[in-house]
RNA sequence: GUGCCUAUAGUUUAAUGGUAGAACAAUUGGUUGUGGUCCAAUUAGCGAGAGUUCGAUUCUCUCUAGGCACC
């Protein structure tokens, strides 16, 4: 399913993925298309980006429209008209973050966490054994543990706590996968990769004891848990780096919710194989865009300044998308200063094709004879 | 023509005889397992003139502009 073809003296790993729905080289980025979609885009369009995979969430695609209705859809797939890999990311994130924001919100025991949907108020529950089986409903090809995702500044006792919890239920997640694949009979080239997230803050002895463990009970990846910034967006290098030491050489590192150019460049040089991150698309929403210079130097301007209002040039000359060609950043500022969903649209094409550039770019570095 | 009312930032509007506050707009930042509507900072104002007063955006008068009513 995954192999390895190169480790670079940089660190910079280079290999091959295979899911059911195609393969993928890494390292590679995927966007995260949350509730089944790119907000403001569609499906056709990020296709042309060359973005290969994206992330939907368990949590909220389960709050909405529900699994029913993806079940009688076919599944996720079809329901969303993708037919490239998926990966479908737990809902612990969302859940302890929202938690953790608001403790009336939802209340987290060893066994599970309950919580109210955003939505409508009403409770609803997740288990390790759940979260499984509702990614299995939505038939992704990469699957995420739930985990004890606890704020990096939470103290030692407390993550502590979040790492044995996050032990467990990695475990009660792999035992209920495995009963899925049977049941399922699914076979080894079909079946969905499980990945188990590493907890710990910025406590390495933390992290190593949680991937310790993780790995006996293995996993085709691993992936670093919590944000991989601290709070005043310093990014954590020095965990990223310790984590990915402790994760098998023949395993997948997901760096989750990284992140800037610069820190998925780091991470790479790291081992990590695979990155996903709103940075694109949310940045693009607001009107800022990442233009790729000579690697890895590149450009981030914010196309709502008044120095685009008569700024006629292509959004990007060097797109392969039409769209981003034929259009003037002075239309794309006029978009924005009305808010209208086409920019917004044309912005997150523009990113999702930069951030695919920016990894490509990336993979073709060698090492020097 | 007469009477009454109104005039505060680009816009819509608060408050006040002693430093005039907000929203939107504008200008510029921010965003790391998603915030489409988010967060932050900055710029910007008492229609004109005279009077009363230690001090007037506030009180008085004149003018100007707009609104309403009557002729």
């Amino acid at each position: 399913m995954f192999k390895i073809t190169k480790i670079l003296k940089s660190g910079s790993r280079r290999g091959v993925l295979k899911t059911a729905h195609g393969s993928l080289s890494t390292p590679f980025f995927l966007p995260d298309a949350t509730r089944g979609f790119i907000k403001l885009t569609d499906n056709e369009a990020v296709a042309r980006t060359r973005t290969g995979a994206l992330v939907v969430n368990t949590f909220h695609l389960y709050l909405q429209p529900g699994l029913k209705i993806i079940e009688r859809a076919g599944g996720l797939h079809k329901f969303m008209d993708w037919s490239g890999p998926l990966l479908s990311d737990s809902g612990g994130f969302q859940i302890f973050s929202l938690i953790h924001k608001n403790s009336r919100l939802g209340k987290i025991t060893d066994d599970k966490v309950i919580f109210h949907s955003p939505l409508d108020g009403s409770q609803h529950e997740l288990t390790p054994e759940k979260s499984i089986q509702i990614q299995f409903t939505l038939g992704t090809d990469m699957m995420v543990c739930l985990d004890d995702c606890p704020p990096n500044d939470f103290s030692r006792p407390d993550l502590e706590k979040a790492v044995t919890r996050t032990i467990v239920w990695a475990k009660r997640c792999k035992t209920e996968y495995l009963k899925q694949l049977k049941k399922r009979k699914l076979s080894d080239a079909a079946r969905p990769l499980l990945f188990a997230v590493i907890q710990g803050g910025a406590e390495i002895d933390l992290r190593s004891r949680c991937a310790e463990e993780l790995v006996k009970i293995g996993f085709d990846g691993y992936s670093f848990g919590a944000r991989p910034v601290d709070k005043e967006g310093k990014f954590l290098g020095e965990v990223l780096q310790a984590t990915a030491d402790f994760i098998p050489a023949s395993a997948l590192r997901f760096a989750l919710g990284v992140g800037t150019p610069e820190d998925i460049y780091r991470c790479a040089n790291m081992g990590w194989d695979m990155f996903d991150c709103v940075i694109p698309t949310r940045e693009g929403r607001h009107g800022k865009l990442f233009f790729l210079k000579k690697f890895p130097k590149y450009e981030n301007v914010n196309i709502n300044n008044a120095k685009f209002a008569a700024d006629f040039r292509p959004i990007n000359k060097n797109s392969r998308l039409p769209e981003l060609r034929r259009n003037s950043r002075a239309y794309l500022h006029h978009l924005f200063r009305l808010n209208e969903p086409l920019g917004h649209k044309l912005a997150s094409l523009n990113n999702l094709e930069f951030y695919q550039n920016f990894i490509e770019d990336l993979s073709k570095i060698k090492d020097k004879k």
